[in-house]
DNA sequence: CTGAAAGCGCTTACAG
DNA sequence: CTGAAAGCGCTTACAG
């Protein structure tokens, strides 16, 4: 106590204008001294707001998604929100319970990275009382507020390049099927061979399982066929890495005998060897948007948009010419 | 309301035992039709607890870094804690800020990874409530709990490896000079220097920043060097992928005319071409670890340990016996 | 087994 | 500009 009653301590640290300079700053060194720290969970009780918001992501040990993570992070800070991260595993059941705990803590919003909820989990989704925004969710929905790569241009511009390289046979190394990502991203591929009169030939669409050990199976298959591919066009980066130590493995070299794209942009793949042709999507800023619509919804100005961010072809030395 | 009080409606929710087993089915039934959720916020109010925790990291970009707080998020979540996450850009007086925001959350415990703060902010995050553990902080202090990787035995184990294989010219890639992880890893190299025998050659030592870019420089005066080394062992894998561009750019090859060692054994290491020999940190365990440790604390037996963590020498195709 | 009461630590109209 | 009072949504002894 400093001579003053409770009502008055709370004006003071927060700034009010219905306190007197000197007596807030009095307030203000004692609260100091004494090593005071106002509890932001006795606030929350009521304001009604916790300043806080719940991001769940698939695995943050993801590279892409510790990008985007990076972004939320940095957008929040500087608005003075805490984020709380939780992983899913990819499982739609753990998706529901982490968003539902988030709601008990009372976050402000959540935000879903690569949601694998599908169609039976969505109205658990759409009735909580918390906004959601999803980024690059993984099943097209109903939800209002979404952030997400425009896979079909990008994956365009990938394979119009390698088509102007002078590839004709193009692999396309994939996702696991099912997911809207993966089958955006084999449109743009279908869409591109289609416009340059390419026959799509089935034994050249293989999937993985979005990492390296996954890609490389499938890229085994590629390699072993009579008529192998001249250039593979991967779902992501991770995949990339598998199928090209499997390249190395047949003996292949790249780019010289055989063309890898990728798809990310990961901060490693500039270093590879050969660093990595890929499509550029730039988590940090699409992390960002998802906060900053987050923020819109806060603000009361519910624009109900679907953000797309175009991705961009970065060429870089995994790509070149066919031999023939 | 469904015909009980407000005390027998808590009761139901906790499965008290001192409910009838029917009121409190019926009580969570109608709880779960109205999408009724418990305030945590409230709750945490009476209990004194938020069963959460806090986890500030310099970046959670760094691949490193990512992997330990997936280990930590795992084992918080096996114990119903939620997590904060917060950046502090390796920025000492952020890293306290953001460590003061989640003593205002009323975090049951902190943990810092890769701790930047120096001498001058200990005792700020001493003097605080909350229980903290520092895992591989980068600045020796009295902090009762801490995860560490142990260091000066990795480089040891390395570097007697690279002796064993034949080579007498080795360099040291290091961070920036001045944090402990950077000083215990020099200090294993130049021990295993001595047992061996060799000189230590001050040339041999440079310093980069835990990052690609920043060891493409150092990495070039050491090819530079009139009489190169054979070897170059590297502060972590990331510096180990600037250090492995730079030896291509000179036209050298890996292993053959130079082996390269690094330190962590990121998840994409085994991917890289070559394959990286390097020591691995197991991140996600050491990350359970700090977790445990908290716990322990939460339960009272505050054992006060500094937990050494050993690193495992893991070869594969980035080192061979020198040329000559 | 259930209810009535107090209280966790704040904020915020409402008076003065 | 400051104080007294109510209340945010829970939990938990204390009675019964």
């Amino acid at each position: 106590m400093a001579g003053v009653t409770h009502s008055t301590v709370s004006r003071a640290l927060r700034n009010s204008s219905l306190v007197s300079l000197q007596t807030a700053e009095r307030i203000q060194r004692i609260a100091r001294e004494a090593g005071y720290r106002t509890s932001a969970v006795a606030r929350s009780l009521v304001t009604g707001r916790s300043d806080t918001i719940g991001v769940v992501v698939t695995n943050i040990a993801d590279p892409f998604i510790a990008g985007v993570v990076s972004g939320i992070e940095e957008t929040a800070d500087e608005h003075d929100l805490s984020v709380f991260l939780a992983n899913s595993n990819a499982e739609p059941e753990r998706e529901v319970r982490v968003a539902r705990k988030f709601e008990e803590r009372r976050v402000d919003g959540i935000i879903v990275t690569a949601s694998r909820v599908g169609a039976q989990y969505v109205p658990l989704l759409t009735h909580m009382q918390v906004p959601i925004v999803l980024l690059n969710n993984q099943h097209p929905s109903q939800f209002a507020h979404s952030v997400m790569i425009d896979n079909v241009q990008a994956s365009l511009d990938a394979m119009r390049y390698l088509i102007r390289l002078g590839h004709r046979r193009i692999a396309y190394l994939g996702d696991r099927s099912g997911y809207q990502s993966d089958a955006e991203r084999y449109q743009g591929y279908h869409q591109a061979l289609r416009e340059a009169g390419l026959p799509l030939e089935p034994s050249l669409t293989v999937h993985g399982d979005g990492k390296p050990e996954g890609a490389e199976a499938p890229a085994a298959e590629l390699l072993a066929l009579l008529q192998p591919p001249t250039a593979i066009f991967c779902y992501n980066d991770l995949s990339a890495l598998g199928a090209m130590r499997q390249v190395r493995k047949h003996g292949l070299r790249i780019p010289e005998d055989i063309s890898v794209v990728g798809f990310d942009d990961l901060y490693i793949s500039q270093y590879l060897n050969p660093p990595l042709t890929t499509v550029r999507q730039p988590m940090r800023q699409m992390g960002r948007l998802a906060m900053e619509t987050l923020l819109l919804i806060f603000a009361g100005s519910d624009s109900g948009d679907a953000i797309r961010v175009p991705g961009e072809l970065i060429v870089r030395e995994s790509t070149a010419h066919p031999r023939k």
